[in-house]
DNA sequence: CAAGTAGTTTAGAACCATTTTAAAGTAAAA
DNA sequence: TTTTACTTTAAAATGGTTCTAAACTACTTG
């Protein structure tokens, strides 16, 4: 595999962990997972890797720009006592959110819903940074 | 307060902590708080209350519709080995997710962005439940 | 190649938000 | 009033993630 070479495109050493990881996730299809899902995976694969390392592998691989974390916005549970279905806004920066009513926002094209499921409702999170 | 009353009708006993929370949120002001923010005003209110209270009241004024909560579509990390922007469907009975290009979505009528801030990125979940 | 050094892996501990446990307390029903 | 179901609580448990610090390994330099 040239995927040693992929991680030092990346600016990564090559070490076996990274590879055994490389050769699981960059094989051109695309997934989600979890730590968890990928610690299982190099189980299966016939490997053995901490958890630590995983997460260690991961963080490095997203901030190369090899794969992405799936945002979260929330570290810790929050409530909201606007009981209206709303939008939000979110500050990148502190974490705070703004309700956005859902007349502001238009959708005006949707994907294809899968077959055998509904649209149960749509979230908006627009972002905000400091202008400047 | 009325407060009592709204309990009962959201078929919720009106016990003493329920109603000091009901007081602290249910006052028309629209907010978004944790767990641990609120332990704390019920502390500057002059009351005293376990984080396990709050939480099982926190859950129960949700399940009532009193509240709501920010959903947040992963309770683990999730990694994407999608790295382009994208967007997803999400499926709430397996918190499966599915990417959604781009280009499939359009969203024709956006909010005034807040003074002293950009849009930094907008993300759209699409909630799917099971057809039937 | 050495030898040095900077970066990496690992087991295990720590962290921390949230849930569970189980016992004592309280509200509503009978 | 007595009973019953529900609620609160301190403390322990849980579980995903990060930290610690020691062993290891990839790369650099001579
Ligand atoms: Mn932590
Ligand atoms: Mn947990
Ligand atoms: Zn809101
Ligand atoms: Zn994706």
């Amino acid at each position: 595999m040239d995927n040693k070479i992929k991680l030092r495109n990346a600016g990564l050493r090559p070490t076996k962990q990274r590879i055994i990881i490389a050769d699981i996730l960059l094989n051109g299809f695309n997934r989600h997972f979890t730590a968890e899902n990928l610690q299982n995976e190099i189980s299966i694969s016939g490997n053995k890797m901490s958890i630590a390392t995983v997460y260690n592998c991961l963080k490095k691989f997203k901030n190369a720009g090899l794969i992405k974390q799936v945002e979260s916005y929330t570290d810790t549970a929050i409530f909201d006592t606007n009981n209206v279905s709303h939008h939000h806004f979110l500050n990148e920066e502190t974490g705070e959110l703004i309700d956005i009513d859902n007349n502001e926002i238009n959708l005006i094209k949707l994907p294809d819903i899968p077959k055998g499921f509904i649209n149960s409702g749509v979230d908006v999170i627009i972002k905000l940074k400091k202008n400047n």
